[in-house]
DNA sequence: CGATCGAATTGACCCGCATCAAGGAGTGTG
DNA sequence: CACACTCCTTGATGCGGGTCAATTCGATCG
């Protein structure tokens, strides 16, 4: 058990060597198209990698903001929780993705960052960042991208949540969970939820009964199987075909 | 009338003399603590004022970005719209707020802006300030600010749309508004809204029935006094209870 | 000053989802 | 292997807010 405090050093500093060149979702991530040389820049002031186990917070709402974080692979969901106990999940974050963004507008973060399943983040301090992103065209470009990206994300969750009825919020959620597993090179077709019912409906605005119901009708009209959190989508187009099928 | 071809230019030439420095809403916009000499950079970079009537567009979804804009004076709202023809409010912005942020992620906007009064905007380029934000350290911060306080604020609404009951969603909303005047040394408890119902509506999730129907309780209740638009907030307290008053 | 038109109010009814409750499936533990 | 615990499913019931409809209010205009 000792040998494990020499052993982590030493992989971190291994893995410190390569960061984003040799990651396989640079190109969702900040280092998107940069050149080269810029990748090297950027790699310079990460900070070390960071494991989280299943159920572990990355922050908290109210910790010190301090760095951005880069999902290298592992899956987290964040939420907000308000004065009088209520919890909204805001987000389900996965590779290449990055979280932490709320933080900067103030000295703290405003939300929870919560590992769904073990989880590796690259740790990116907040101000290198910013420092190299007034040298780096591009490194600026994209970090602005990507905050203007996650508005817009929000815009339409706000649009799902202020108009839609449930099974259409459901459909559009697994279909987002499809097309950004896709993206990664993964079955858009098949794949494991590593959030709960309850975690669902939080995001959707619905209660887990609702989620767990709706998810049983689309199994039900052949539109997908499901066994718990095993999925498979059997009819992307009539998937499709429920969004505003009012 | 054709007087009018050549005052209107003139007007836009002296404007563009004295913008960040002489705006009474600098504090609560992008010249936010920066030094005097950067305020001038930051000016030195804004192209005209643009003038928009009441019901006038500033930007619609799909048009092409190329600048942010800064609201000097009026009213704004933000709506998307998706495929099957479903709108949704994603905010009401005014003096001193930013819009068009939801552009920069790709090179067009996502969402209409509409003045909902006689308005009246300052026009940003983006690469201009995207490139004094390289050199100007505190501007950079600044928009980052605003970007990231733009997500924040929609973490709240998401809050909002997820889980509160109809009047709870009204009670914030009010105050959220009415917070947002005193910010700008305008009356807290008495004013005026620039929406119609169904705007309301659709921003909080709820039918313009509905809505109404609240108001109307609110007024019984002694806690605000309503006369169509306009609107007098009696017991901020009482309001403030109501959230949580599950 | 009456006519017209959009916005707001109010009422009656109904439906979708929340709520409450019971039981089943899967997983870890002593 | 029994037990506990969490998560999920399914049913019964009720309510909040949607829907439809009628009326009123206020502004604009001939």
């Amino acid at each position: 058990m000792p040998q494990a405090r020499v052993v982590i050093p030493i992989a971190y500093a291994r893995q410190k060597i390569r960061h984003c060149s040799a990651c396989a979702m640079a190109a969702l991530c900040l280092p998107a198209d940069l050149s080269v040389e810029d990748i090297a820049r950027l790699e310079s002031l990460l900070g070390n990698r960071r494991r989280l186990k299943r159920g572990q917070h990355l922050y908290r709402a109210g910790d010190g903001f301090d760095a951005l974080f880069a999902i290298r692979n592992g899956f987290f969901k964040t939420d907000v929780l308000n004065e009088d106990g209520r919890d909204q999940v805001t987000g389900f974050q996965m590779a290449g993705e990055l979280l932490g963004l709320d933080g900067i507008s103030s000295t703290r973060h405003t939300c929870n960052a919560m590992a769904l399943e073990d989880s590796d983040v690259c740790v990116i301090p907040f101000s290198s960042l910013e420092h190299a992103a007034r040298e780096i065209e591009g490194l600026q470009r994209n970090l602005m991208k990507l905050m203007s990206r996650e508005i817009v994300r929000d815009h339409g969750l706000m649009m799902l949540l202020g108009t839609m009825r449930a099974d259409e919020r459901l459909a559009a959620f697994l279909l987002n969970l499809s097309q950004r597993f896709m993206a990664r090179g993964w079955s858009p077709a098949e794949f494991h939820l590593r959030m709960t019912r309850e975690e669902i409906g939080s995001y959707l605005g619905l209660k887990l009964e609702t989620v767990s119901r709706a998810f049983s009708r689309f199994h039900d009209e052949g539109l997908i199987s499901v066994q718990q959190r095993h999925i498979r989508i059997l009819d992307t187009s009539g998937l499709r075909g429920m969004l505003g099928g009012r």
